[in-house]
RNA sequence: GCUUCGAUAGUGUAGCUCGGUCAAGCAUGUGAGGCUCUCACCCUUGCGACGCGGGUUCGAAUCCCGCUCGAAGCACCA
């Protein structure tokens, strides 16, 4: 990332970070996050958390609209749990909520307005839209006195106007070359009951109003946010040039736009979760934060992923795919390998000629000091059975999506149980393989596949990102692993374990 | 349509301010090989880009002009 600019020596740089507290924060979310604190981190400042948690929507709005933006109250601490899981270093003795300040912009709404700065207008939005802001033409509200101003003010803070039938304006000026910019609202009506203060205050102020006001009362010296909010950097420096104030500097970045796979939206995963579609904020299809950590992600990986994508103002395609190859890195050395069977298919072996077999295969084979595990498999006649995953006995890809090197297992397939002994497949049953041994030597270009005694395993759900559950059959030995170890399921994948129920283990697909 | 912004390999990013050291670095991806009783991890190595056209200059990814393509905003949401 490029150096900030006018960083003043013997003057902290103070930012802020500005969530709405409509859920948790999500993937999205997190790059305005950590853009922040990794720059404050640089420069050694300040970092204020800002809870932007003005109304959203108006009451009529939240009642009649699925996609109303409204405040949810277990959303703060939502967020303070991500930002704790990110790392960022925010001042905790100093968290600011817009919702505490409403006096303030209470206040300079009405100083504008006696300066004939800003009006009263109760034209109707969509009229006004059409037959004002478009063609650049001022309503009759703009020429009013200042004192008829003055009195619609009081009357939209007594209750007179309802929801929707007055605004304050900015006089901006109605020939702005861009039609968003002319005459734009700072202050509007919601009768929307709030979650911290309920109906106390009924006049509030729209964000770019909101922030003008305080990035200049918090001192904040350097703004970074998305290229979305340009228009609001308009107007903030409007506001700014008004009161005589220092400007902030403004950095704005591109937005991501993510893979069709998934919609990143606060409020659509409110909507899912309360219809519970979704299993809650962890639920990986919200990719929310905590649906990250419970996933096995490390906020590492995270972090410097986004981090990577530089402050460039060109919209990116992100990929998830960058976070996994960094998550892989890091987990990888700390990740015990087991087998775990998908969709569990039973394979009958005979011509065996020993009671018993053990299998010890590493733990770890990037660290054989962590030792090995045992799997023992018992014959009885001759005979002995496992499972394999079905997966393999059909044409599929790898994880990555590539070709696979070897072909579905049919018959006259050989190949290794692995770390046991090799076989042959003799005949193909819709629910049943049959096999029969042939070595226990290792040969070192066969096909080797992972398998689970018939008889002793445990049954295991594993939950996807895109929300389905997969199940299988998984060797005893992850019966004593602690809840949220982190492990490999050698030639399926990450995963980690979010629950062992009824002798059951649950597990999150990491990737 | 209007306003603003952007354009380096498949995807991102560095370089552009102060033109030569850039026959363009890095990450991810992908091909080959090695390691390995995993299609993992790791190692070696190959592949792959300056949007187009013009200009300035001895010399342009870098400066200028035009074009094309793309993104964001155009709400009484944030």
């Amino acid at each position: 990332m490029p150096e900030l600019p006018n960083v003043k020596k013997g003057k902290q740089v103070v930012m802020r970070l500005a969530p709405y507290p409509s859920g948790a924060l999500h993937i999205g979310n997190a790059r305005m996050l950590v853009i922040n604190d990794e720059y404050v981190k640089r420069y050694k400042g300040k970092l204020i958390l800002v809870y932007d948690d003005t109304i959203g929507a108006t009451k009529q709005a939240i009642e009649t609209n699925l996609d109303a933006k409204y405040i949810i109250p277990e959303a703060y601490d939502l967020i303070r749990d991500g930002l704790e899981w990110l790392g960022v270093n925010y001042d905790k003795k100093n968290v600011v909520y817009k919702s505490d300040r409403l006096d303030i912009y209470q206040k300079y709404a009405k100083e504008f307005i006696q300066k004939g700065e800003a009006y009263v207008c109760d034209c109707d939005a969509a009229l006004y839209r059409e037959n004002h802001k478009k063609v650049g033409i001022p309503c009759s509200c703009k020429a009013l006195s200042i004192e008829s101003h003055l009195e619609r003010w009081n009357q939209m803070l007594d209750g007179t106007y309802a929801e929707q039938e007055a605004v304050v304006r900015l006089n901006t000026g109605m020939d702005q070359k861009d039609p968003a910019l002319r005459d734009h609202v700072i202050m509007r009506i919601s009768d929307a009951e709030h979650p911290r203060i309920g109906t106390k205050y009924r006049v509030w102020p729209i964000l770019d109003f909101s922030w003008g006001i305080d990035d200049h009362e918090l001192g904040i010296t350097h703004i970074i946010r998305g290229a979305d909010l340009q228009k609001e950097g308009f107007m903030e420096q409007f506001i700014w040039d008004l009161m005589g104030w220092e400007h902030s500097n403004i950095q704005l970045y591109g937005r991501m736009k993510f893979s069709k796979n998934f919609k990143l939206s606060k409020t659509l995963a409110r909507q899912k979760i309360s219809t519970k579609e979704y299993d809650g904020w962890e639920d990986p299809r919200t990719w929310s934060l905590q649906s990250l950590r419970a996933r096995g992600i490390q906020s590492e990986a995270l972090r410097q992923s986004l981090i990577d994508l530089g402050m460039s103002m060109s919209g990116i395609n992100f990929s998830e795919n960058w976070i996994y190859a960094k998550n892989t890195k890091i987990i990888d050395e700390n990740a015990n390998r087991y087998w775990f069977v998908e969709d569990p298919i039973k394979l009958d072996i005979s011509d065996l000629s020993k009671t018993e077999y053990t299998s010890t295969p590493l733990l770890n084979p990037n660290n054989e000091k962590l030792g090995t595990r045992n799997i023992t498999l018992n014959a009885f006649n001759n005979q002995a059975s496992v499972y394999i995953s079905r997966l393999d006995t059909v044409e599929q890809l790898s994880r990555k999506g590539n070709k696979v090197r070897f072909p579905k297992i049919s018959v006259g397939s050989q190949f290794r149980l692995k770390d046991l002994f090799t076989i042959e497949v003799q005949s193909v049953h819709p629910k049943k393989y049959n096999a029969v041994f042939l070595t226990e030597e290792a040969e070192k270009s066969i096909r080797k596949i992972q398998w689970v005694p018939h008889a002793s395993n445990i049954k295991v759900h594993v939950l996807k990102p895109d929300g389905i559950v997969m199940h299988g059959r998984a060797e005893n030995t992850i019966k004593s692993l602690p809840l949220g170890t982190i492990l490999q399921f050698e030639r399926y994948g990450y995963v980690k374990i979010q629950k062992i129920e009824k002798n059951e283990v649950y597990c999150y697909f990491t990737h």
